[in-house]
DNA sequence: ACCATGACGGTGT
DNA sequence: GACACCGCCATGG
């Protein structure tokens, strides 16, 4: 990985998602000019700095990847609790209320 | 260069 | 809601 990459770009992203507040791999994709979501997942898989809140990017339905490398999906639930993020009881949280759209900056 | 593999998303049944 | 496909594309073997 030499040069700035994709992940480079999705890291310096995801870095900008105020606590409390997620966005989804769709809009990563979508505002980077990718046309697949998928990178932006196997990016993050790849990649797990601590320095970089990637567990406030969850899926476009308000849902955790089952996947999520630190501790899966509850791992990731923990980690959005402790951001002040609630959940019903079926796993979702609001995303009128906790969607953040990604901004240049 | 070919092929399998995803922390997805959209559509159809 | 639960499945099943399919398109997507960077990476590694």
């Amino acid at each position: 990985m030499l040069h700035k990459s994709v992940f480079d770009q999705i890291r310096d992203l995801v870095k900008t998602i105020p606590k409390g507040k997620v966005t989804t791999y769709g809009a990563i994709a979508r505002f980077l000019g990718l046309k697949s979501a998928r990178v932006v997942g196997w990016a993050l898989k790849g990649n797990q700095n601590p320095l970089i809140p990637c567990h406030r990017v969850i899926q476009k339905q308000g849902t955790l990847a089952k996947n999520f490398s630190l501790g899966g999906d509850l791992g990731q639930k923990q980690r959005l609790e402790n951001d002040g993020i609630i959940f019903d009881k079926h796993n979702h949280i609001d995303m009128s209320q906790y969607y953040w759209q990604p901004v240049s900056k």
